[in-house]
RNA sequence: GCGCCCAUCGUCUAUCGGUCAGGACACGUGGUUUUCAUCCACGUAAGCGGGGUUCGACUCCCCGUGGGCGCGCCA
C-alpha cells in the first residue's frame, strides 16, 4: 500500500515551529516512500479558528517548500460525516447517549468495548487488585466504574474508568468477601438498566487487559484498558469532538501513517479502538519527541522566535530553518548535517527519529542560516540582502546594482542572516554613517591618530589605480615613510571608512568602496580629529 | 495522585554488547592576515545514581533520581 500522510494543524494563531516540524517529518517520510502528503485544515473549533491562521499555515508551509498533494480538506466540510460515523457507532452498541449530570442535552459517548479482545492489539495481563477507599462507595454502571482511590494522606480521590477496564470484576470487603460479581449484572449495567452501588468496599480485583501498539519511533506502547474512561464523540449541542473527526477524516483520507508530536500517545489508544469501531484499520504511528528549551520546558514565545513567522522576520532561510528542524530528533545516522530537503528526503528514516526531546539551539541555527547562505545562488542573495538594505533606507531604487554586488561578495563569508546586512554593510551606501566612539578613542583620538590620516590621505590621492593590492603597497610605504606601524594605518583608515571597529578585509573594503568614497570619508573623519 | 514516556560533552547527535565513546555548534589556544573578523589547525568537554545479566555493558533488565506528556462535552 503506498504511503499517504498528513499534517493535520488547527488553524488557531501563528504556526508553531513545533508543529511545522511535524509538518516536515511528515513531508520528509512521503517524499522518502514516493507517497503522498496530505493537508487537512482541523477547523472544527468555531470559537478560535480563524482564515487568517488558515492563511498562515499556507504561507508557511510553501515558503518552507513543504508541498501538499491533493486540495486540503476542511475538516468543517465533513460534519454530515462524522454524525453519520456517530450514528453507526451508536447503532453498532458502540456508542451510547450521556447526559452529564443525568440532565439537559445528551452527548454521545464511545465506549471502549467490553469485549476488547477483538480489537487487535489488545492483550490480557493477568489478575490485578486495586485498593479504594472504604468511604466512598463503587458505583458500576454503563458509563463505567466509578471508586475512590486512596491518597498518600490517606484523602479518598475520585476515578471514573471505562468499564472494559474492569473484566471478571469483583468487589471485595475488608474481610475479603466479595460484595459484587460484574458477571452477574453484566447484560443490564452493558444495557443502561442497572446501576451498581457497593458501599464499603476496600478491593477491586478484576482482569487487566491492555491495549498495545507498535509505535515506528517509540517501540511498543501499551496501556492498561482500567487507565482509559469512555470518552465523547460528539458534544450534548451536536459538534462532533477532535476524536471522532480526527479518526473519521484519517479514514476518509486513506492515511497509511501518523506521524505527530508525543504529546498524542495517549490519544493513540483511544484512537485504535476508534479505528477498529469504524470498521478500518488502524494506520501505523510514529510519535516525536517534543522541542524543548533551554529548561528542558515546552518551546515557546517566550524563547525567542517561536513561530515560523517569526524566523521569517528575522531573515532566516527556510532551508536553513527545515534542516535546522529536521535535525531535531533525528539525524542521518552519518556526520551529514548540512543538507538540501531532498538529501534530507533521500536519508529521511522513521528508524533514526530519536526518542528524547530535543533544545532548540538558536546559535547553532543561525550558524547553519550562514551556510546555507553561502550556497545560495548569486541573484538570491543579492535580492535577500537588498530588501534588508531597502528596509533600513540604505538602498533605492537606481542604484548601481554594480556596487551591490560588490559589497555583497565582499560581506558574503562573513554574514549569517540577510538581517545583518543593514547593520554590518550599511556604512557602503552613506555618507553620513555613524562612527563607534570606543573604536575611535581607541585608533583616532590619540597622539599621532590624525598625522596617520593626512599620511593615507596622502599616499592614497597620488595611486593611479584603486586596486586593494595598490592601496596596500601604498599603506605600508606611507608607513615606513613617517615611521608608523602599519597595522595602527589599517585600524585607522578602517574606522575613518566605515565608523566601525570590525568589518571584511582593510584593502578589499576600501577598492570596493573606490577612491572618490574613501577621499570624502578622510575628510570628514579628519574634520573629526583635531591636532593634538 | 495515577498512568505513560524520556535520560551520551553546555547544546544537537553517532554508537544497534567489545570504539582511545566519533562528528557538529558554542568555547579556548595557535597559525594566516603587520587587520577586527573570516579561514585553517589543535584543544577542553559526556555515558544521571545503584543493583543485576554477561567473559565483557553507554548499549539488555530492575530499582531510584530528574524531566516531559496525559488524565475536558479543547485540539
Amino acid at each position: 500500500m503506498s504511503v499517504r500522510v498528513r499534517f493535520a494543524p488547527s488553524p488557531t494563531g501563528q504556526v508553531h515551529i513545533g508543529n511545522i516540524r511535524a509538518a516536515i517529518f511528515n513531508w520528509l517520510f512521503a517524499r522518502h516512500a514516493g507517497g503522498q502528503f496530505l493537508l487537512r485544515i482541523e477547523d472544527t473549533d468555531r470559537e478560535r479558528s480563524t482564515p487568517e491562521a488558515v492563511q498562515a499555515v499556507l504561507g508557511a508551509m510553501e515558503w518552507l517548500g513543504l508541498t501538499f498533494d491533493d486540495v486540503p480538506l476542511y475538516q468543517s466540510t465533513q460534519r454530515e460525516a462524522h454524525l453519520a460515523a456517530a450514528a453507526r457507532l451508536l447503532e453498532q452498541g458502540d456508542a451510547y447517549r450521556f447526559a452529564k449530570g443525568g440532565e439537559g442535552a445528551e452527548a454521545t459517548v464511545f465506549r471502549l468495548p467490553w469485549d476488547a479482545e477483538r480489537v487487535p492489539g489488545v492483550v490480557v495481563t493477568g489478575t490485578c487488585e486495586i485498593s479504594v477507599h472504604p468511604d466512598e462507595p463503587v458505583i458500576i454502571g454503563r458509563e463505567g466504574v466509578r471508586y475512590a482511590q486512596i491518597s498518600s494522606k490517606g484523602k479518598p480521590v475520585a476515578e471514573h474508568k471505562c468499564l472494559a477496564g474492569f473484566r471478571d470484576l469483583e468487589v471485595l470487603d475488608a474481610g475479603e468477601s466479595v460484595r459484587f460479581r460484574l458477571a452477574d449484572k453484566i447484560d443490564e449495567i452493558l444495557a443502561g438498566r442497572h446501576t451498581e452501588s457497593v458501599a464499603g468496599a476496600a478491593r477491586l480485583r478484576f482482569t487487566r487487559r491492555s491495549i498495545t501498539y507498535q509505535d515506528q519511533v517509540k517501540g511498543v506502547l501499551a496501556k492498561p484498558l482500567d487507565g482509559l474512561a469512555d470518552f465523547v464523540i460528539v458534544r450534548s449541542d451536536g459538534h462532533p469532538v477532535f476524536h471522532l473527526g480526527n479518526v473519521a477524516d484519517d479514514v476518509t483520507q486513506g492515511v497509511t501513517h501518523i506521524i505527530r508530536g508525543d504529546d498524542h500517545v495517549e490519544n493513540t489508544y483511544r484512537h485504535l479502538f476508534l479505528f477498529h469501531a469504524l470498521g478500518a484499520t488502524a494506520p501505523q504511528y510514529a510519535h516525536l519527541p517534543m522541542i524543548v528549551n533551554a529548561q528542558g520546558k515546552p518551546y515557546s514565545k517566550r524563547d525567542g522566535a517561536a513561530y515560523v513567522g517569526d524566523f521569517r522576520e528575522k531573515g532566516y532561510l527556510p532551508e536553513a530553518l527545515f534542516n535546522y528542524l529536521a535535525l531535531c530528533g533525528w539525524s542521518p545516522g552519518d556526520d551529514r548535517e548540512v543538507m538540501t530537503r531532498a538529501e534530507l528526503a533521500a536519508a529521511f528514516t522513521l528508524e533514526k527519529v530519536l526518542s528524547s526531546p530535543a533544545q532548540v539551539d538558536l546559535t547553532k541555527l543561525a550558524w547553519m542560516n550562514g551556510e546555507h547562505l553561502r550556497r545560495r545562488p548569486v541573484s538570491e542573495r543579492l535580492a535577500g540582502c537588498r530588501a534588508d538594505l531597502v528596509a533600513h533606507g540604505f538602498w533605492q531604487e537606481g542604484m548601481d546594482e554594480g556596487y551591490l554586488l560588490k559589497v555583497i561578495d565582499a560581506m558574503a563569508e562573513r554574514i549569517k542572516l540577510y538581517t545583518d546586512m543593514a547593520a554590518q554593510a550599511g556604512f557602503f551606501f552613506t555618507e553620513d554613517y555613524p562612527y563607534d566612539e570606543k573604536v575611535m578613542q581607541k585608533r583616532l583620538r590619540k597622539p599621532g591618530g590624525r598625522e596617520g590620516l593626512l599620511a593615507l590621505r596622502e599616499a592614497w590621492a597620488a595611486l593611479p589605480v584603486f586596486t586593494a593590492a595598490a592601496l596596500e603597497e601604498a599603506l605600508k610605504a606611507a608607513a615606513a615613510a613617517h615611521n608608523l606601524n602599519p597595522s595602527d594605518l589599517i585600524h585607522a583608515a578602517r574606522v575613518a571608512v566605515s565608523g566601525m571597529g570590525v568589518g571584511p578585509g582593510l584593502y578589499v573594503m576600501l577598492e570596493v568602496l573606490g577612491a572618490e568614497r574613501v577621499r570624502r570619508r578622510l575628510e570628514r573623519t579628519l574634520a573629526l580629529v583635531p591636532a593634538a
